[in-house]
DNA sequence: CTGAAAGCGCTAACAT
DNA sequence: ATGTTAGCGCTTTCAG
């Protein structure tokens, strides 16, 4: 910068002015540092730049699993309307359990961000009260809570479950069952999916679903295997409610395989309206999240708070889709 | 950092040593100043250590789509491998055209990474410059070139079209044809395809390969559409390679829908072992590249880069394999 | 509108 | 084995 500034014979200060703020310069002044920018070829030091503003114009992303396509749109989201307000993101993976978490948040806290984006709802006591006090901008995504950190942008788990269930009871189901992930939001969705069951008279107590719970991120394998077992204990089920598109898919292919006609003998329900879900065979029945709304709001929260505006509704409950297809 | 100091009752340098070089300081006053961080509910401020010591532990990648999932699996292991070493991701996406990378770049080397990962060869002459110039350690990936920028670890993509030409030969495919996107890479795997087909006397010229070529990143959509397409102009193709394995899904589909055996009228490739190419019906025939492997090279490669070690091989032709499924 | 001074929080290099 | 000094490259604040 000291060299940009000889060249063009001014102060560091000017130089640094019309990087930042070119409006409090006079034009000439500008085009003749940005000339001299041109044929130094510097590059601005932004670490250093963030040291001293207190900006560093990073945000931080965490992901339960990077290879899990739901969360995809919402780190294209994110990344692509940070990069257009000059931000850059930092990536980090939690994986499905809360051990390492406070860890990784330290870490990542540590690189000075101008907010934290998680794709889920903060569970740990300690978590929390680390993210409260350190005053960092946090966005909870993908779900909702009566306590959030800060501000959260997300539906409701039990609501999708819900909804399912009557989807289920609209087809005709009388033997609903469940195949999901072992992550706490797919039990969530479990949850409201059984008591919804029961609400409408298809199931006589929650406690009575047939469920075949897998380890999550679940494979499309699992979902082969878990209708199976549902099939083996419980062979006169007629509906399944998978928690991810993938399961579904392996549902789908399963029952092809035994001959077991979908919809009609076996209707199934995906969750996440994966790309592939409008083209599987049949094709796939399965509740639609807007990942990139998500994304893009979370961006732009965290954008408006580092430039020192204040954010009012700082919850929002973006709703789900049920999208329905052949499937169910 | 003062503040621990004083609790401690030793210097600010000698808290950083407790962090950075425990090695070198005793273990009693390791674990006194360690006591007193706990206290003071210390978290270091690595912009300013970044700054102070030129490593940042932070690392650059650049993908051409996040929402793409063939760099997912590269993504993972490079995103655990740095954790792993207290290293940070940063994420930037530069699309599929060359316009706007070179000011991604400079944007990603304002921030000091201490390495830089590309899932590419770089092309442009400028931008390879500009970051040869520069001194970071890059790693470009996915592909190889004769002049790598640093170090590089991929495959070669007409060695894999190539492959494919003799597996539709070994199928007694008389009239092959191809589904591409309009990537760089897509296009040699092309031309690899193309030429080892004329030289298997399956084609007379690479000019005359039956193609349908559509925007990358594709859509399984579009492969529905391609052999739609393709089929009208050539009735008669037998063997379809396509550049993805979601295009290839995409032919499946379109070929169940009109009747058309798999494989006995029509032999299907893709390309990338996506997680359900194990699982379409008939299953998917393709060519898997270990993205995980070059995800975790390129890590230890720039660690050991920035702790001062010099890299010796830094050049690695990974290969690929083929994987025969029922489709081909 | 521009510049000078001070310091962001840390580490490298040297001194003890 | 530990402390002291001098910056890293920039921005903030205040003075002109």
């Amino acid at each position: 910068m000291a060299d940009v500034a000889r060249v063009a014979g001014v102060s560091a200060q000017t130089v640094s002015r019309v990087l930042n703020s070119p409006a409090t310069v006079p034009e000439a002044t500008v085009s003749h540092v940005r000339a001299a920018i041109e044929q130094v070829g510097y590059v601005p030091n932004r670490l250093a730049g963030g040291l001293a503003s207190g900006r560093s114009r990073l945000v931080a992303a965490l992901v339960p699993a990077i290879a899990s396509p739901v969360f995809l749109e919402t780190l294209e989201a994110l990344t692509q309307t940070l990069a257009a307000h000059g931000y850059q993101l930092m990536l980090g993976e939690s994986g499905y359990d809360d051990a390492d978490e406070i860890e990784l948040l330290e870490n990542l806290i540590s690189r000075g961000p101008d907010g934290i984006v998680l794709t889920r709802v903060l569970a740990s006591e300690p978590a929390r009260q680390r993210l409260a006090r350190c005053g960092i901008p946090v966005v909870e995504s993908w779900d909702l809570t009566a306590t959030p950190v800060d501000m959260l942008i997300g539906f409701s788990h039990e609501a999708v479950g819900a909804r399912v269930a009557q989807a289920m009871r609209d087809r005709g189901v009388r033997r609903p069952a469940l195949i999901t992930g072992n992550d706490p939001r797919a039990q969530r969705r479990r949850q409201g999916y059984a008591e919804e069951l029961v609400r409408l008279g298809r199931l006589p107590s929650t406690s009575l679903l047939p469920a075949a719970v897998v380890d999550a991120p679940a494979p499309m394998g699992s979902g082969r295997r878990a209708l199976a077992d549902l099939l083996r204990q419980h062979p006169d089920i007629d509906g399944v409610f998978c928690s991810t598109d993938l399961l579904a898919l392996g549902a789908l292919i399963e029952a092809r395989e035994r001959g077991i006609a979908v919809p009609e003998q076996l209707a199934v329900v995906g969750f996440g309206d994966h790309p592939i879900a409008a083209d599987t065979s049949p094709s796939l029945t399965t509740v639609r999240i807007d990942g990139r709304r998500i994304g893009t709001q979370a961006a732009e929260w965290i954008v408006q708070r580092a430039a020192g505006q204040r954010v009012d509704d700082r919850v929002q409950d973006i709703g789900f889709e049920l999208i329905t297809r052949a499937s169910a």
